[in-house]
DNA sequence: ACTTACGGTAAGTCATGACTTACGCAAATG
DNA sequence: CATTTGCGTAAGTCATGACTTACCGTAAGT
């Protein structure tokens, strides 16, 4: 359930941005917010979304915060991708489905 | 760059619930909609802006509109995410980033 | 032809959330 | 210490978009 938080983290375009450019690396929130055409405080909000959605972590240096990617965030999101491909796994999804409500039908 | 308009498409909860439902096969708009919480035409708009991503594609049969899933409208999704891992990738794109613009740096 | 199923679109409401400025606090700097 | 740097949070504004009901056309069934 929590790659429906990466979706819905991952969905604005601004906070999207900011996720990408942690792929450069570790990054203070100065230096992220300079890069973008938004305020700082509004870098620091979608900072902390995304790390509520796991996709970031965040480590204290001195005053400053350093934001880094946590990939482990995207796994989830990944694995969720996946189930619309592994056939497999979808027949067995799909008979599991039908035995626990037997009233089930799709017309 | 479609990548994003899978994302903004999937953030939503009741639009994410009628794709998945799209996994037990095609179905027409009622039959999704009986299975849901909101109304017959907020499925439809629904359905109106998984298409408009290409996540879903719309075959008519008779009066009734027969939806399926387009797998290919996650494959730019998948591949984004990739990026995320691929190291070799990554770091092309760093160096093509800073031959590029001279002045960057993350300090 | 009349009626009923099916579904898209219009119009209006309401909540959410992305942004701003203002402020406060902790750490570095002089 | 006083000042500056770095960042989070509060409060308020404004746009977006998810829903509703009402309505329309089209295709099937009687």
């Amino acid at each position: 359930m929590t790659y429906a938080n990466a979706l819905t983290a991952l969905a604005d375009p601004t906070r999207r941005a900011v996720f990408e450019q942690l792929r450069r690396g570790p990054s203070p929130v100065s230096s992220l917010a300079a890069r973008m055409p938004v305020s700082r405080p509004a870098v620091s909000q979608h900072l902390k979304a995304l790390k509520e959605a796991g996709l970031v972590e965040e480590r204290a240096d001195g005053a400053r915060r350093i934001y880094s990617l946590r990939r482990e965030g995207l796994m989830d999101l990944r694995d969720w991708l996946d189930t619309f491909w592994d056939e497999a796994l979808e027949a067995f999804r799909r008979e599991a489905e039908q035995s626990k409500q037997p009233r089930g039908d799709s017309k």
